[in-house]
DNA sequence: TTTTTATTTAGAATTATTCTAAACTATTGA
DNA sequence: TCAATAGTTTAGAATAATTCTAAATAAAAA
Protein backbone atom coordinates (compact mmCIF):
# COMPACT_ATOMS: atom_id res chain seq x y z
CA UNK A 1 0.00 0.00 0.00
CA UNK A 2 1.55 3.19 -0.93
CA UNK A 3 0.27 6.30 1.06
CA UNK A 4 1.42 9.78 0.70
CA UNK A 5 3.24 9.15 3.94
CA UNK A 6 6.04 6.56 2.21
CA UNK A 7 5.92 8.17 -1.31
CA UNK A 8 9.06 10.11 -1.73
CA UNK A 9 8.12 13.34 -2.83
CA UNK A 10 11.22 14.03 -4.59
CA UNK A 11 11.55 17.67 -2.89
CA UNK A 12 14.28 19.72 -1.78
CA UNK A 13 13.44 19.22 1.40
CA UNK A 14 14.10 15.48 0.64
CA UNK A 15 17.59 15.75 -1.20
CA UNK A 16 18.70 17.82 1.89
CA UNK A 17 17.36 15.30 4.32
CA UNK A 18 19.50 12.90 2.31
CA UNK A 19 22.36 14.62 2.26
CA UNK A 20 21.80 15.90 5.75
CA UNK A 21 21.63 12.06 6.76
CA UNK A 22 24.96 11.00 5.19
CA UNK A 23 26.41 14.13 7.46
CA UNK A 24 25.46 12.50 10.48
CA UNK A 25 26.43 9.15 9.92
CA UNK A 26 30.07 10.64 8.67
CA UNK A 27 30.64 11.87 12.43
CA UNK A 28 29.35 8.26 13.71
CA UNK A 29 25.23 9.68 14.54
CA UNK A 30 22.33 7.62 13.62
CA UNK A 31 20.13 8.94 11.43
CA UNK A 32 16.88 9.54 13.23
CA UNK A 33 13.96 11.11 12.91
CA UNK A 34 14.12 13.73 15.31
CA UNK A 35 17.95 14.57 14.56
CA UNK A 36 17.11 14.92 11.01
CA UNK A 37 13.88 17.22 11.98
CA UNK A 38 16.35 18.95 14.01
CA UNK A 39 18.98 19.37 11.26
CA UNK A 40 16.36 20.03 8.87
CA UNK A 41 15.47 23.60 11.26
CA UNK A 42 19.32 24.44 11.64
CA UNK A 43 20.89 23.61 8.27
CA UNK A 44 18.82 24.67 5.90
CA UNK A 45 20.69 27.70 4.07
CA UNK A 46 21.01 30.86 6.53
CA UNK A 47 23.20 30.48 8.89
CA UNK A 48 21.45 30.57 12.41
CA UNK A 49 21.75 31.36 16.33
CA UNK A 50 19.34 29.16 18.32
CA UNK A 51 18.99 28.20 22.25
CA UNK A 52 17.95 24.93 23.31
CA UNK A 53 14.02 26.67 24.24
CA UNK A 54 14.09 28.55 21.02
CA UNK A 55 14.59 25.62 19.05
CA UNK A 56 12.39 23.72 20.45
CA UNK A 57 9.46 26.10 20.13
CA UNK A 58 10.35 26.03 16.45
CA UNK A 59 10.05 22.59 16.32
CA UNK A 60 6.66 22.54 17.79
CA UNK A 61 5.47 25.04 15.76
CA UNK A 62 6.59 23.14 12.90
CA UNK A 63 4.61 20.24 14.38
CA UNK A 64 7.76 18.34 14.67
CA UNK A 65 6.97 15.58 17.75
CA UNK A 66 10.73 16.06 19.51
CA UNK A 67 11.00 16.41 23.35
CA UNK A 68 13.32 19.10 25.15
CA UNK A 69 15.65 16.85 26.15
CA UNK A 70 15.91 15.55 22.94
CA UNK A 71 17.06 19.49 21.37
CA UNK A 72 19.46 19.29 24.22
CA UNK A 73 21.29 16.09 23.64
CA UNK A 74 21.32 16.89 19.99
CA UNK A 75 22.62 20.36 20.13
CA UNK A 76 25.62 19.28 22.35
CA UNK A 77 26.16 16.60 20.40
CA UNK A 78 26.30 18.04 16.83
CA UNK A 79 28.50 20.56 19.04
CA UNK A 80 30.66 17.62 20.00
CA UNK A 81 31.36 16.38 16.20
CA UNK A 82 31.60 20.40 15.41
CA UNK A 83 28.41 20.68 13.53
CA UNK A 84 27.65 23.74 15.53
CA UNK A 85 29.46 25.93 17.95
CA UNK A 86 28.65 27.28 21.28
CA UNK A 87 28.45 31.59 21.81
CA UNK A 88 28.82 32.86 25.15
CA UNK A 89 26.78 36.08 25.49
CA UNK A 90 24.14 35.90 28.23
CA UNK A 91 25.79 33.88 30.66
CA UNK A 92 21.77 32.50 31.60
CA UNK A 93 21.78 30.57 28.31
CA UNK A 94 23.46 28.93 26.10
CA UNK A 95 23.44 29.77 22.17
CA UNK A 96 24.63 27.94 19.14
CA UNK A 97 25.61 28.51 15.97
CA UNK A 98 25.59 26.96 12.76
CA UNK A 99 28.09 28.46 11.22
CA UNK A 100 30.91 27.08 12.64
CA UNK A 101 33.97 28.58 10.37
CA UNK A 102 36.24 31.16 11.90
CA UNK A 103 34.08 34.37 12.81
CA UNK A 104 32.87 36.63 15.20
CA UNK A 105 29.88 38.08 16.90
CA UNK A 106 28.04 41.34 17.49
CA UNK A 107 25.43 41.07 20.48
CA UNK A 108 23.45 43.64 20.72
CA UNK A 109 22.88 44.23 24.25
CA UNK A 110 19.74 45.67 23.66
CA UNK A 111 17.15 43.41 21.95
CA UNK A 112 20.00 40.16 22.73
CA UNK A 113 19.95 39.54 19.03
CA UNK A 114 23.70 37.73 18.20
CA UNK A 115 24.81 38.51 14.60
CA UNK A 116 28.06 37.38 12.65
CA UNK A 117 30.95 39.74 11.73
CA UNK A 118 32.28 37.67 8.97
CA UNK A 119 35.81 36.81 9.47
CA UNK A 120 37.57 39.13 7.12
CA UNK A 121 35.74 42.40 8.64
CA UNK A 122 38.03 41.69 11.22
CA UNK A 123 41.42 41.58 13.07
CA UNK A 124 42.93 40.77 16.11
CA UNK A 125 46.80 41.96 15.47
CA UNK A 126 49.31 42.16 17.98
CA UNK A 127 48.52 38.71 19.88
CA UNK A 128 50.03 38.36 23.09
CA UNK A 129 52.47 36.59 24.87
CA UNK A 130 50.93 32.66 26.15
CA UNK A 131 51.98 30.95 28.78
CA UNK A 132 54.58 28.97 28.99
CA UNK A 133 53.58 25.78 27.30
CA UNK A 134 50.50 26.76 26.24
CA UNK A 135 48.79 26.72 22.28
CA UNK A 136 45.37 28.70 20.61
CA UNK A 137 42.56 27.05 20.91
CA UNK A 138 40.36 29.21 19.52
CA UNK A 139 39.80 33.41 19.72
CA UNK A 140 36.15 34.50 20.10
CA UNK A 141 35.63 37.95 19.55
CA UNK A 142 31.98 39.63 21.14
CA UNK A 143 31.80 43.46 20.32
CA UNK A 144 28.53 44.64 22.23
CA UNK A 145 26.57 47.09 20.61
CA UNK A 146 23.65 49.47 21.48
CA UNK A 147 21.02 51.72 19.88
CA UNK A 148 22.84 54.93 19.28
CA UNK A 149 21.67 57.80 21.77
CA UNK B 1 35.71 49.45 78.42
CA UNK B 2 37.91 48.42 75.84
CA UNK B 3 38.46 44.84 73.83
CA UNK B 4 40.05 44.03 71.51
CA UNK B 5 36.77 44.08 69.08
CA UNK B 6 36.97 48.01 69.30
CA UNK B 7 40.45 48.98 69.02
CA UNK B 8 41.39 50.76 66.12
CA UNK B 9 44.82 48.41 65.47
CA UNK B 10 46.55 50.36 62.71
CA UNK B 11 46.99 47.82 59.95
CA UNK B 12 47.48 48.70 56.68
CA UNK B 13 44.16 46.48 56.48
CA UNK B 14 42.60 49.09 58.83
CA UNK B 15 43.61 51.93 55.99
CA UNK B 16 42.69 49.82 53.17
CA UNK B 17 39.25 49.14 54.64
CA UNK B 18 38.79 52.88 55.20
CA UNK B 19 39.55 53.88 51.58
CA UNK B 20 37.26 50.95 50.45
CA UNK B 21 34.12 52.81 52.99
CA UNK B 22 34.72 56.11 51.01
CA UNK B 23 34.80 54.35 47.58
CA UNK B 24 31.67 51.91 48.91
CA UNK B 25 29.73 55.36 49.37
CA UNK B 26 31.14 57.29 46.70
CA UNK B 27 29.16 55.01 44.63
CA UNK B 28 25.88 55.49 46.60
CA UNK B 29 26.28 51.88 48.75
CA UNK B 30 26.45 51.54 52.35
CA UNK B 31 29.85 50.68 53.98
CA UNK B 32 28.53 47.57 55.59
CA UNK B 33 30.83 45.40 57.80
CA UNK B 34 29.59 42.66 55.00
CA UNK B 35 30.26 45.00 51.95
CA UNK B 36 33.77 45.95 53.44
CA UNK B 37 34.91 42.43 54.03
CA UNK B 38 33.88 41.01 50.76
CA UNK B 39 35.90 44.49 49.24
CA UNK B 40 39.38 43.82 51.27
CA UNK B 41 39.11 40.04 49.12
CA UNK B 42 38.78 41.67 46.04
CA UNK B 43 40.83 45.00 46.35
CA UNK B 44 43.61 43.86 48.34
CA UNK B 45 46.20 44.41 45.67
CA UNK B 46 45.99 41.88 42.86
CA UNK B 47 43.80 41.57 40.06
CA UNK B 48 41.20 38.51 40.53
CA UNK B 49 38.83 36.76 38.80
CA UNK B 50 35.97 35.39 41.36
CA UNK B 51 32.78 33.16 40.87
CA UNK B 52 30.20 33.74 43.99
CA UNK B 53 31.16 30.65 45.50
CA UNK B 54 34.49 30.28 45.27
CA UNK B 55 34.48 34.12 47.17
CA UNK B 56 32.04 32.75 49.56
CA UNK B 57 33.97 29.59 50.39
CA UNK B 58 37.07 32.26 50.76
CA UNK B 59 35.09 34.31 53.10
CA UNK B 60 34.12 31.34 55.33
CA UNK B 61 37.71 30.43 55.41
CA UNK B 62 39.14 33.80 56.35
CA UNK B 63 36.38 33.49 59.54
CA UNK B 64 33.79 36.19 57.87
CA UNK B 65 30.21 35.90 58.41
CA UNK B 66 28.48 36.32 55.46
CA UNK B 67 25.95 34.33 53.38
CA UNK B 68 26.11 33.56 49.51
CA UNK B 69 22.99 35.53 49.20
CA UNK B 70 24.58 38.46 50.22
CA UNK B 71 27.81 37.80 47.75
CA UNK B 72 25.60 37.63 45.04
CA UNK B 73 23.83 41.05 46.08
CA UNK B 74 27.23 42.88 46.84
CA UNK B 75 28.85 41.14 43.21
CA UNK B 76 26.07 42.43 41.19
CA UNK B 77 26.10 45.55 42.94
CA UNK B 78 29.63 45.96 42.72
CA UNK B 79 29.41 45.42 39.08
CA UNK B 80 26.62 47.92 38.31
CA UNK B 81 28.70 50.62 39.92
CA UNK B 82 31.46 49.39 37.58
CA UNK B 83 33.69 48.13 40.63
CA UNK B 84 33.58 44.55 38.75
CA UNK B 85 33.34 43.19 35.22
CA UNK B 86 31.54 40.42 34.59
CA UNK B 87 33.47 37.64 32.11
CA UNK B 88 31.93 34.93 30.19
CA UNK B 89 33.86 32.09 29.94
CA UNK B 90 31.30 29.16 31.05
CA UNK B 91 27.93 28.67 30.49
CA UNK B 92 27.90 27.38 33.56
CA UNK B 93 29.10 29.75 36.38
CA UNK B 94 29.75 33.61 35.99
CA UNK B 95 33.02 34.71 37.05
CA UNK B 96 33.71 38.80 38.24
CA UNK B 97 37.06 40.58 37.21
CA UNK B 98 38.41 43.33 39.80
CA UNK B 99 40.25 44.93 36.57
CA UNK B 100 37.69 47.06 35.19
CA UNK B 101 40.33 48.27 32.58
CA UNK B 102 40.40 48.00 29.00
CA UNK B 103 41.61 44.45 28.52
CA UNK B 104 40.76 40.63 27.40
CA UNK B 105 41.23 37.43 28.83
CA UNK B 106 43.70 34.24 28.40
CA UNK B 107 40.75 31.00 29.00
CA UNK B 108 42.82 27.81 30.16
CA UNK B 109 39.94 25.38 28.71
CA UNK B 110 42.06 22.33 30.26
CA UNK B 111 42.28 23.68 34.06
CA UNK B 112 39.46 26.61 33.73
CA UNK B 113 41.84 29.37 34.62
CA UNK B 114 41.51 33.07 33.59
CA UNK B 115 44.33 35.27 33.25
CA UNK B 116 43.93 39.16 32.00
CA UNK B 117 45.89 40.17 28.53
CA UNK B 118 46.90 43.68 29.34
CA UNK B 119 45.44 46.00 27.04
CA UNK B 120 48.44 47.03 24.95
CA UNK B 121 49.04 43.80 24.25
CA UNK B 122 46.08 42.94 21.94
CA UNK B 123 44.88 45.03 19.31
CA UNK B 124 41.81 44.59 17.09
CA UNK B 125 42.08 46.26 13.63
CA UNK B 126 39.55 46.58 11.14
CA UNK B 127 36.53 47.31 12.79
CA UNK B 128 33.44 45.81 11.02
CA UNK B 129 30.66 48.12 9.85
CA UNK B 130 28.15 47.99 12.19
CA UNK B 131 24.74 47.65 12.08
CA UNK B 132 22.68 51.39 11.39
CA UNK B 133 22.08 53.20 14.25
CA UNK B 134 24.37 51.09 16.41
CA UNK B 135 27.01 52.30 18.24
CA UNK B 136 29.97 49.78 20.06
CA UNK B 137 29.49 49.52 24.24
CA UNK B 138 32.56 47.06 24.43
CA UNK B 139 34.56 44.61 23.13
CA UNK B 140 35.59 41.47 24.25
CA UNK B 141 38.17 39.51 23.25
CA UNK B 142 38.67 35.52 24.90
CA UNK B 143 41.59 33.30 23.88
CA UNK B 144 40.78 30.22 24.63
CA UNK B 145 44.39 28.15 25.41
CA UNK B 146 45.70 24.85 25.83
CA UNK B 147 48.29 22.61 27.09
CA UNK B 148 50.47 22.14 23.86
CA UNK B 149 50.61 18.77 22.21
C1' DT C 1 14.32 -11.89 11.44
C1' DT C 2 16.53 -11.76 16.19
C1' DT C 3 19.93 -9.51 18.80
C1' DT C 4 22.55 -5.74 20.04
C1' DT C 5 23.32 -1.11 20.64
C1' DA C 6 22.00 3.64 20.28
C1' DT C 7 18.31 6.97 20.93
C1' DT C 8 14.32 9.18 22.79
C1' DT C 9 11.71 10.80 26.47
C1' DA C 10 8.99 11.87 30.75
C1' DG C 11 9.89 13.26 34.71
C1' DA C 12 13.08 13.65 38.54
C1' DA C 13 17.35 15.77 39.95
C1' DT C 14 20.85 19.25 39.93
C1' DT C 15 22.75 23.72 40.12
C1' DA C 16 23.43 28.60 39.68
C1' DT C 17 21.02 32.40 40.70
C1' DT C 18 17.17 35.34 42.24
C1' DC C 19 13.35 36.36 45.21
C1' DT C 20 10.73 37.09 49.59
C1' DA C 21 9.91 38.88 53.73
C1' DA C 22 11.43 39.39 58.29
C1' DA C 23 15.26 40.87 61.19
C1' DC C 24 18.87 44.07 61.38
C1' DT C 25 21.92 48.19 60.75
C1' DA C 26 23.46 52.60 58.88
C1' DT C 27 22.08 57.25 58.26
C1' DT C 28 19.21 61.30 59.06
C1' DG C 29 17.31 64.81 61.57
C1' DA C 30 15.24 66.44 65.85
C1' DT D 1 21.76 61.13 71.66
C1' DC D 2 17.89 58.85 70.05
C1' DA D 3 14.03 57.74 67.39
C1' DA D 4 12.47 57.39 62.60
C1' DT D 5 13.48 55.93 57.97
C1' DA D 6 15.58 53.85 54.42
C1' DG D 7 18.87 50.53 52.91
C1' DT D 8 20.93 45.79 53.91
C1' DT D 9 21.35 41.04 55.20
C1' DT D 10 19.81 36.48 55.28
C1' DA D 11 17.43 31.88 55.57
C1' DG D 12 15.00 29.51 52.92
C1' DA D 13 11.79 29.17 49.12
C1' DA D 14 11.41 29.80 44.19
C1' DT D 15 13.04 29.84 39.42
C1' DA D 16 15.11 28.35 35.37
C1' DA D 17 18.50 26.19 32.46
C1' DT D 18 20.39 21.98 31.97
C1' DT D 19 21.50 17.15 32.95
C1' DC D 20 20.32 12.62 34.58
C1' DT D 21 17.73 8.19 34.99
C1' DA D 22 15.70 4.38 33.47
C1' DA D 23 12.28 2.45 30.68
C1' DA D 24 10.44 2.27 25.95
C1' DT D 25 11.65 2.52 21.21
C1' DA D 26 14.14 2.49 16.92
C1' DA D 27 18.30 1.67 14.08
C1' DA D 28 22.02 -1.34 12.78
C1' DA D 29 24.24 -5.76 12.87
C1' DA D 30 24.20 -10.63 12.79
Amino acid sequence: MVTMENVNTHTNQNKSQQTLADKLRGVGLRATRQRLDIGSLLFSGKDRHVTAESLHDEAIVAGMKISLATIYNALNQFTDVGLLREVLVDPTRTYFDTNTSSHHHFFNIDNGHLTDIPHDEINVSCLPILPQGQIIDGVDILIRIKPEA
